[in-house]
RNA sequence: GUGACCGUAGCUCAGUUGGCUAGAGCGUCAGGUUGUGGCCCUGAAGGUCGGGAGUUCGAUUCUCCUCGGUCACCCCA
């Protein structure tokens, strides 16, 4: 009967004054997609499971971690684990002109164990391109992402780039990769020699130290790549150097999605101590569309995770604190009705208003005033009532006037511009 | 899915070698003024000591299970 419940485990509330630290992070990546010419996109939270499969079977977030459920006309749905997915169903669906160019914002549900950095409903910023293969076209998503992390203001993280060349390079590394690390197997630790035959690039970026060091010198992808793929990464380099892009090639940065191909990039902040370091991750994955039934069309994109973004800016203490988000605040202590009445008139001329209900004495009104943050109290007691006027008080400066009604709107505002 | 640590009021935490009505600070609410906040003082509300089972004369304190939290592995944003 008294039952109670929580947040599902690995989601959360996100509460004022938190949820504004939000805004500033939806607000600030929406204004840097705007200038680089993004569009913003909505779509379901939901796909038919199919769209997913399509990452890959070698995922972990496709093979183990997705919800996915029956609905009540038995279609097998899930709920999104990344945004590309969807986006590129939408691309396939609608065909816009290309290159299509859009963000998102969207929560991501992962079937996970949450710990620091993680949850199981996340959300994510998220950008894609389809359409265009052109290498400036990676630099330009790079350098969105590289301008997000300067708009909040952080400088401490680091791009990591790799390439994974076409996808008859990828298949041809794995099997190199395989043969090579079959012959090393009985030195790699339990957990690592399982992926050898089934995901022998999730071994070579194994945090393991004992794997690390068997795999210091295996072959490279660079080895393998045909020139096509040399030319595309070496112009992407090319790129990121002439905008003033700093970054690293890690030869052993795979990621975990299956459809990936050509560039890999990762941002990873350096001021979070947590084990979960990323807060920008994507690629390019140009055999995705086809996959989801489309005509071969190139893309590439990126996620970037809201609370773990969240997590750098405080490491950084880079988010301001948050403002007043009141300018008036009401009391009325001749029974509420003034404070209705004024309140929709101050309301009506813009100023961010708000009131105290119940009949509180004027004490009490007064502390809510007073903890509200607003800069004005407008206070009417019985006094005002009777001559059809209200006292107006500084809250800052602790001073007080009395005017006619039809001047309050007036002074409050003034009194609110004033610094 | 695996492992480690943790679980006392809304929040941060005391506490008892197992034993009378379980405490503090902050917060909330009400007073200290006849119409006034931020400081100070007083008081009040608020906890089946996460839940269940066991050991015991007796458990918040010991044991087991379970649920939840945190962190790590895995994986990823």
């Amino acid at each position: 009967m008294s039952e109670t419940f929580r947040a599902p485990i690995g989601t959360q509330d996100v509460l004022p004054p938190d949820s504004h630290r939000w805004q500033i992070l939806v607000s600030t990546f929406a204004d840097v997609a705007a200038r680089y010419g993004y569009g913003l996109v909505h779509g379901p939270m939901f796909e038919d499971i199919g769209v997913f499969l399509r990452l890959g079977a070698g995922t972990d977030v496709v093979r183990k971690e997705m919800y996915d459920f029956h609905d009540k006309g038995d279609r097998h749905v899930a709920l999104r684990p990344e945004a590309t997915a969807s986006v590129a169903r939408a691309y396939v669906q609608h065909r816009p002109v290309t290159p299509w160019k859009v963000w998102c914002v969207t929560p991501v549900f992962r079937y996970e164990r949450p710990q620091a950095g993680r949850l199981r409903q996340h959300h994510q910023v998220d950008v894609e391109v389809l359409g265009e293969a052109d290498p400036d076209v990676d630099v330009e998503v790079i350098a969105l992402g590289a301008d997000y992390l300067a708009a909040l203001g952080l400088r401490r993280w680091r791009l990591v780039i790799n390439t994974m060349g076409t996808p008859a390079d990828r298949a041809a590394y794995a099997r190199t990769l395989t043969e090579w690390l079959r012959d090393r197997a009985a030195d790699l630790p339990a957990e690592d020699r399982e992926k050898v035959e089934s995901h022998p690039l999730r071994v070579l970026d194994s945090k393991r130290p004992e794997t690390q060091e068997v795999v210091a010198d295996a072959p490279r992808i660079a080895d393998v790549l045909d020139q096509g793929s040399r030319d595309h990464f070496a112009r992407v380099q090319e790129g990121l150097r002439a905008l003033g892009i700093p970054f690293e090639i890690d030869v052993r940065l795979v990621r975990g999605l299956d459809y990936y191909t050509h560039t890999l990039f990762e941002f990873q902040s350096e001021a979070l101590e947590t084990a979960q370091s990323t807060v920008i991750g994507g690629g390019r994955y140009d055999g995705l569309v086809e996959q989801l039934g489309g005509p071969p069309t190139p893309g590439i994109g990126f996620g970037s995770g809201i609370e773990r973004m969240l997590l750098a800016c405080d490491a950084e203490g880079v988010l301001p604190p948050p403002e007043s988000v009141l300018d008036v605040f009401v009391v009325d202590v001749t029974g509420g009705a003034a404070a209705r009445d004024l309140a929709q008139e101050l309301r009506a001329a813009g100023l961010r208003t708000d009131r105290a209900f119940g009949g509180r004495s004027m004490k009490a009104q007064m502390k809510v005033a007073g903890r509200s943050g607003a800069r004005v109290a407008v206070i009417v007691g019985e006094q005002e009532l009777a001559e059809g006027t209200a006292t107006v008080r500084d809250l800052r400066l602790g001073e007080q006037q009395t005017v006619p009604r039809d001047e309050l709107v007036a002074r409050v505002r003034r009194m609110v511009e004033a610094e």
